[in-house]
Formats: structure tokens, C-alpha cells, sequence
RNA sequence: GCGCCCGUAGCUCAACCGGAUAGAGCACCGGAUUUCUAAUCCGGAUGUUGCAGGUUCGAGUCCUGCCGGGCGCGCCA
């Protein structure tokens, strides 16, 4: 293992201006069909040398889309559009040629352009047919790609202060994290999960006076509670809790002596820091830090067992006082001092964010020797690197949106790329009941926490609400319909097409109508109903939504999907009865359904939703 | 004041590097069950995509300005 410096002396940070891409919608070979229209028109490109330069600086397969419109066939791309311009040609004439040039594939039963120029292109039910088998084999594995070497991603989210519990916005970090995650995963790559616990500075202190003052107040010494401390009813439970043993009761008088009053708002910070100090100074420096370390991993611990119960774990919990204890503040700081990017201005230490384009300069260390957050923010990103990852995805409340510039310059100054750093946005939550607004205040103790929430409309409901809408639009949840075991709901709508599925099996078992697989499968052409032809098609485009959605970070685009998936099996299911008399319809039929069990519980698996056998 | 995000049907929201006629759910009205789970299905309509310009063969999507909402702008974390 390499220090840091020694990786400073020997060169490493100048060696990595080639910012890591994510490979963008690629199309592979986990999309059968979409692939083969896509490798028959880069073929045609290819022979048509005119057409040829000016297609080379353009991805083929992301021409290559699924209709909206069942008229306009399976697939279609819209390339020859793309080209008229660098070629200077009506694109329904390149599309003549391409169409022209094209081979043949005994998926793709006809070819035609359409409108101003698109290629549309009609499989055949084989295609089809084949993609239904394999879901069958594929499993849960159906939708997932092959293991990516790299990039290495680190994935950042909640990083909630460690100073109470979760609450209802952390929940929806927590949802939308994870389920990102998934998707990452499921698309191949290698995802590591942090959550970046903020157990130094300050506010730990503030944690550690307020759990002080409520265990004077156990023993009979009443205080006045600062009014910038945590007021939480957790914060009592937590005194009763935590090992005081060595500790000993200070004098009711000593403690209330010198105190400053809190009047005005502008004497809170001061109050709450005179208590810090008497903290210190009755406890002892050992005794206080006593409290404050029991307060934060008793805080941290809830945490992550609430996290758990919700379904979301970590592969590590990063400390930032760790990153103090063991020196990788000041390494990076003399890091940049080495290379001369720090100044020295009122007695604080500045680093030139502004050349890095951020706003304006920021403080590293102020005036009084304190290292500033950003200071660790810049130490844990590039920590962040150091441990091998080459590509960083933050999780932030959007209210974070002002620290993306001063970290990625920070990024930057310490020698990697910007870009390699990804900051996702989630917008605030709102709670609805009753059509009433329901208002959050952390400090006032007034807060609905995600664990109640949990408690109130189920994990399930809470995962699916949470990553429903976009992570960029600020999110209603409403209580009453998350909780309506209604067809108001749609994530009971989802898994009731799974229950009911996993039913008709069941019921296969009790009339001894046996599935025989291998009979359904070479009897897939009996589905010839509009509504199992829409249902196979739909199924097939699950590992492209899964790609689509990890690529855009867009949970929302899988539950939007599975939703529309969901109405086609229930339509079809409405329309035509399974367990018929014609064992050679009732085994494709099952086999159908089979598949779409397998798809609706694979997507559900990566929003982090169970699917039921029966509800 | 400056910066970032958002503005789409009555409500909540989608819309795949700009692509074909902007789509769902809810709400509302009417219908379907001797049948494998009615938490279901079938039918019925709704748009100046905040406003005004611009770029483009093509704009909800990109650019400029304005209006409205949210957030941020500390030697706090």
C-alpha cells in the first residue's frame, strides 16, 4: 500500500486527465433484437462509402429505438435523419439507399421508411418467441448484464449527520440511492455503496452537550435547554442509555455559573457554546468525549438498522473523524500547499476555488486553526480515488446543489477530473394527509421520521413512492393513497399481477394441470391474441428499459414501465382464460406468464420492492 | 442581487444524446364476474408543454429574455 505522498512524489495525480466515461448506451448482445437491427444497419453503413464518413462520428445503436406506434413496426431508426445534415441530403433518399443495402435476418420480417425519413423495422413473432425463452432461462438473471470490469463506482447517498433519526427526505435519498445502485449493478457494473457519516465538528459537539444536559437533568439538575441544541425525545433516550460510569456529577451551581443567556436568536450559538465548554471543562476533555462518541454511534447505529429494516445497506460506513485521525486532512492539504494552491488571507488558509470554477474561493482553515468541512470534503473525494474508484456518484439533498463546484474544483486541484465526479440532485419531500400538508422540523423535535413513515404505509409502498417520480421534481407523497389498498395504488397494482400469476400456478397444481414447459415453448405461435403479442413485446424491451434507466440514473423509467407491463398481463389475463382444455395453449399461455413473473419480479428486486405469491 | 433546479391535461406525473399524432394514473361517466385472485378488465376527453423570441428538415427537450415556484449564496456543518 502506497501513502498518499508517495503516490503525490511519484506522480500519480498528473497522470489522470482522461476523464473515465460511462460507457454510454452501448447496445449489447443482452438485446438480442435491437441488436441485430442495429448491427444490420452499421453493415449497410459500412457499404456505402458516401454515407460512411459521415456516420462515423455517430453511435449507430442509439438510432435505434423502439416504436411508440405499433403501425411504425418493432423498431426504428431514425439515422437517415440524423445524416442529412452533414451530408446534405433529403434523408428520405439516404434512407433509400440504406434501406437498399441492407441484409437480410429471418427476425425481421419487413422493412419500410416512413415519414420524413425513419426506418422502421417489423420482426417476427420467432424473435419474439425466442426472447420469451430465454427470460425462461435467464431467471432472475434476465435483464442483467455482464460484469463490467470498469469503471469501479463509488456511490455516495443519505450521508444524513449522524445528530437524530432518518427522516422522510432521508428516506427518499435512501430509496432513490439504492435503487440507482441496483441498476448500476444490473447493467454490469461494479458499485460500492458509502455512506459518509459527519461525526466530527461542531455539531457533534452540540450532540454531546445536549445529551450532557438531558443526563444532569436524569439526576436533578435542571439547565436550561439551548435552544440551537437537539430537543428530540431521542436525545433523553439516549442519556438513559449510554455508559456514564467514570463519570462524575458535576455541581448544579457550577454548571449554571457564567452561563449567557439566550434571549435573541444571535445569543443561541453563543449559549450552546458556553455549554460545550462547561461540558469539557466539568467533565473532562476524555469525560465529554465520552458522551459525544456513545451519542453519535448510538444515533449512527439506529441509523443503520432502520436503513436495514428498509432494505439498504452499505459496504461501508466512511468516518470523517477517521479521516482526521489518520491524516489524510493535512496530507491532502499539504498537497495542495505543495503545489502552491492554498493562500494565506485574515488569518485563514483560502484554496482558489475560483480557478477551478467554482463561485468564489473557500476556506480550508479558518482563523482559529479549525479545518473547515470542505477540507474533509476535498480529503474524502480524493480518498475516494485513492482507494481505486474511478468513477464517484453523490447522492445529494437537492439544498447540497452549492457544494458540487467547490468539491469537483477540489477534485480537480488534488489532480483528477471533474467529470469523474457525478452529483445526483434529489428534490424535497413533502407529506400529504388527509390533503393536508404535514410539516418537518428537525430541531424542534416536530418531525416525522422515516421509520414512522415506514410504520405507516410499509416498506414496500415507501420504496416505490420514493423513486415514482424523477429525483430532479420534488416529490408529494400522500399518505392516504400510499396506505389505500386501492386501484389507487400502483404498487399493489404491480404486485398483484405477480401474485396472481404465482395463483394460476397454484391452481395449475390443484386441477393437475401440470405446466410442461417444454410443450409451451414450442407452442409459443398459439399466443396470437393482440393482448399476448403486446405482452411479448413489451417483455422483450426489459433489459433495454433496465440499461435506459440505469444510464439516466432514472428509477422512474422502470416503474413507469413495469406499471404499462403489468396492464398488458392484466388485460390479456381479463381476455383469455389459461387453464383451458387445449394443453397446447394452456402451456404457452403459462409459459407466458411464467415469463412476465420473471420480469415484473426482477424490475420490482431492483426498486427494492418484494414480490408476493399471494395477496 | 447572483447562481442552480423546476414549470406538461382538473390533480399527481411520464416522455430514451432533438424525431412520427405529447402519453399514463387519479378524479368523473357508463359497462364486464355461474370463469384461473374484481387490489382486475372494457369504453368514454382533456393540452397555446408558463410567456415571447431564436436555432433546426423537425423543439416539451437546445439558446436568449421575461413571469412564477423551490433551493443555495458563512472563517456553519
Amino acid at each position: 500500500m502506497t501513502s498518499i505522498r508517495a503516490n503525490f512524489f511519484s506522480g500519480v495525480y498528473t497522470d489522470t486527465n482522461n476523464p473515465v466515461e460511462l460507457p454510454p448506451r452501448q447496445t449489447t448482445p443482452e438485446h438480442p433484437m435491437k441488436h441485430i437491427v442495429a448491427k444490420l444497419v452499421n453493415d449497410a453503413l459500412a457499404g456505402l462509402p458516401e454515407l460512411a464518413e459521415a456516420a462515423a462520428d455517430l453511435a449507430v445503436e442509439t438510432t435505434v429505438e423502439r416504436t411508440r406506434d405499433a403501425r411504425h413496426g418493432d423498431f426504428a431508426s431514425n439515422v437517415a435523419l440524423q445524416l442529412a445534415k452533414p451530408t446534405r441530403k433529403n434523408p428520405r433518399d439516404i434512407a433509400t439507399r440504406i434501406v437498399d443495402a441492407l441484409g437480410t435476418d429471418e427476425q425481421i420480417t419487413k422493412i419500410e421508411i416512413a415519414g420524413p425519413g425513419f426506418i422502421n423495422f417489423h420482426m417476427s413473432a420467432a424473435a419474439f418467441h425466442a426472447e420469451l425463452g430465454s427470460i425462461l432461462d435467464a431467471g432472475n438473471a434476465y435483464g442483467r448484464q455482464a460484469k463490467k470490469e470498469s469503471p469501479k463506482i463509488l456511490l455516495e447517498f443519505i450521508s444524513a449527520n449522524p445528530t437524530g433519526p432518518l427522516h422522510v427526505g432521508h428516506g427518499r435519498l435512501a430509496a432513490f440511492g439504492a435503487a440507482v445502485g441496483n441498476l448500476l449493478e444490473a447493467t454490469g457494473y461494479q458499485v460500492h455503496r458509502e455512506y459518509y457519516v459527519n461525526d466530527a465538528g461542531r455539531q457533534m459537539d452540540i450532540l454531546g452537550a445536549s445529551v450532557w444536559l438531558r443526563w444532569l437533568e436524569a439526576n436533578g439538575i435542571s439547565v436550561p435547554f439551548p435552544k440551537a441544541g437537539y430537543r428530540g425525545e431521542y436525545i433523553r433516550d439516549i442519556a438513559g442509555e449510554i455508559d456514564t460510569g467514570g463519570l462524575v456529577l458535576p455541581n448544579a451551581d457550577d454548571v449554571l455559573q457564567g452561563l449567557p443567556d439566550q434571549e435573541s436568536e444571535d445569543d443561541w450559538d453563543a449559549y450552546v457554546d458556553a455549554l460545550i465548554a462547561k461540558a469539557s471543562d466539568l467533565q473532562g476533555e476524555d469525560g465529554f468525549d465520552q458522551i459525544r462518541q456513545q451519542s453519535l454511534e448510538s444515533i449512527r447505529a439506529e441509523i443503520e438498522d432502520d436503513l436495514a429494516d428498509f432494505g439498504v445497506t452499505f459496504d461501508q460506513w466512511y468516518s470523517e473523524q477517521s479521516l482526521a485521525k489518520s491524516g489524510r486532512i493535512d496530507d491532502a492539504l499539504t498537497v495542495l500547499e505543495e503545489r502552491g494552491l492554498l493562500y494565506k488571507k485574515d488569518g485563514a488558509t483560502w484554496f482558489p476555488a475560483t480557478d477551478f470554477g467554482d463561485e468564489k474561493d473557500r476556506v480550508v482553515i479558518r482563523a482559529n486553526g479549525a479545518k473547515t468541512y470542505f477540507a474533509s470534503d476535498i480529503a474524502y473525494h480524493f480518498d475516494k480515488r485513492e482507494r481505486g474508484f474511478d468513477y464517484l456518484i453523490d447522492i445529494l439533498g437537492a439544498d447540497h446543489h452549492g457544494y458540487v463546484a467547490r468539491v469537483r474544483a477540489g477534485l480537480e486541484a488534488m489532480g483528477y477530473p471533474g467529470d469523474d465526479l457525478e452529483v445526483e440532485l434529489v428534490q424535497f419531500v413533502s407529506l400529504y394527509r388527509g390533503g393536508k400538508k404535514v410539516a418537518m422540523s428537525t430541531r424542534s423535535g416536530q418531525f416525522d421520521t422515516l421509520r414512522k413513515l415506514r410504520a405507516e404505509v410499509g416498506n414496500d409502498a415507501a420504496r416505490f413512492y420514493y423513486v415514482m417520480r424523477s429525483n430532479d421534481q420534488h416529490l408529494e407523497f400522500d399518505l392516504d393513497i400510499a396506505t389505500s389498498q386501492s386501484n389507487d395504488n400502483p404498487v399493489f397494482y404491480i404486485q398483484y399481477a405477480h401474485a396472481r400469476i404465482a395463483s394460476v400456478f397454484r391452481k395449475a397444481d390443484e386441477l393437475d394441470l401440470y405446466w410442461d414447459q417444454d410443450n409451451g415453448r414450442t407452442n409459443l405461435d398459439k399466443l396470437v391474441a393482440p393482448q399476448e403479442k403486446a405482452l411479448l413485446s413489451a417483455m422483450s424491451r426489459y433489459p433495454e428499459i433496465v440499461e435506459l434507466a440505469a444510464k439516466n440514473r432514472a428509477p422512474q423509467t422502470l416503474v413507469h414501465y413495469l406499471r404499462d407491463l403489468v396492464s398488458d398481463f392484466h388485460s390479456s389475463y381479463n381476455a383469455h382464460k389459461v387453464l383451458g382444455d387445449d394443453a397446447n395453449l394452456r402451456d404457452a399461455r403459462l409459459a407466458l406468464y411464467a415469463a412476465v413473473r420473471i420480469v415484473v419480479a426482477n424490475g420490482l428486486a431492483i426498486l427494492g420492492v418484494s414480490a408476493p405469491e399471494e395477496m
